[in-house]
DNA sequence: GATAATTTATACCATTTGGTATATTTGTTT
DNA sequence: AAACAAATATACCAAATGGTATAAATTATC
């Protein structure tokens, strides 16, 4: 059983979720928060201990936006050098994607935080973290499959792989220019066959 | 001559350039620039007529401190071939170079201007511009000097260079890990062999 | 349907916000 | 040094800040 509390926290992360990845932790007020759920600040106050809590609360919820479709595309191959192709895949209409999220979560808090919330700024952390591992988990498979060199290292293999996709995705929404992904998505996709295929 | 007024408003850039590069345009408020300058609100609205001067100014200071240092390492090399490669070596001490700056001030403000200051966020995206501009127009004159491919498409590789520059610069920063711009530039470095050199 | 418990709205708090009008200080010219 | 101009400090503004105490309304239990 749902209680309504627990209803009215997850409408308010879903209405606050793109307001704190457009304009930054420090940067979004109360008034912004009240005005985008239609709700008061007895409400969000009687639901969230402080404006931090939420803060993290609601960029866990867009990054599981962003994980949860990666990872059900992922679904359309087992193989896991397929698995790589469809990341750099999926990355093609992120910035589309994203756009409904307000941006790219990961890249505008992991600008913001840094200089404004310690713990959300962690937060981010992890989750580059855990993506990392998980792009290492797949090479690791794949040599262990043999359809991926053995000389390959893993871990340098994907935080190549990230930040080869998050400067496109800065690119992007800068300049408001989607071709930059398909650009790094070439890029990387030659550099996975290239590399990585035996 | 140089006036009074002339000397602290070059004082108070210096000062503030920092504090934008970090906070981002809203979240540095009035009472951050009195405190980082030692002046008072009186000084600053005397020599800039608001916070959007400032901050555009603050802006074109700190890029100019990059634009001014990269170019000048780029004196090293006649050859525009070997100027290209100067540029990803420039970004190999990007991480310590931009600390000093309060970070990336592209990256920054790329990302905070989009959705707190239209005016603030077109001067970035004029500087990327005139630096995707810089790098084609070296690809060109080494397609001239027969040193690089004719079949290069300059404006791509500019953009497929700044790109990937940009992402290790974001990892960087956001991961604390200067590693991710060493990685950036052996690819970037290799991809100029493979794909520009004659 | 009355009572108790949970959830939301209201009213308020001291502090801070960007900005301005004016007073004071500083620098320059004669 | 007097007079004037330029630059900075002070005092103030209404509005907004994050947060809280409490009142009102809603929901759940019996």
């Amino acid at each position: 059983m749902i209680s309504k509390s627990e209803k009215t926290a997850k409408y308010i992360i879903e209405k606050v979720a793109p307001l704190f990845n457009q304009k930054g932790y420090a940067a979004t007020s109360m008034s912004n928060l009240t005005t985008a759920t239609g709700l008061t600040k007895g409400a969000i106050y009687g639901n969230f201990q402080n404006k931090e809590e939420l803060a993290i609360k609601s960029f866990n919820f867009s990054v599981n936006q962003v994980l949860k479709s990666i990872s059900t595309h992922q679904n359309k191959n087992k193989s896991p050098l397929q698995k790589l192709y469809l990341i750099t895949d999926f990355y093609k209409n992120y910035y589309n994607f994203s756009k409904k999220l307000g941006g790219c979560p990961i890249l505008n808090h992991g600008v913001d935080a840094k200089n404004h919330n310690t713990n959300l700024h962690n937060e981010v952390v992890l989750i580059i973290n855990k993506t990392q591992t998980n792009i290492a988990k797949l090479i690791e498979l794949g040599i262990k499959n043999g359809v991926i060199k053995g000389t390959v290292n893993s871990k340098i293999f994907a935080k190549r792989l990230y930040s080869h996709i998050q400067g496109a995705v800065f690119m992007a929404f800068t300049m408001n220019d989607a071709n930059y992904l398909d650009l790094a998505v070439e890029d990387m996709n030659l550099i996975i066959k290239n590399e990585l295929e035996n």
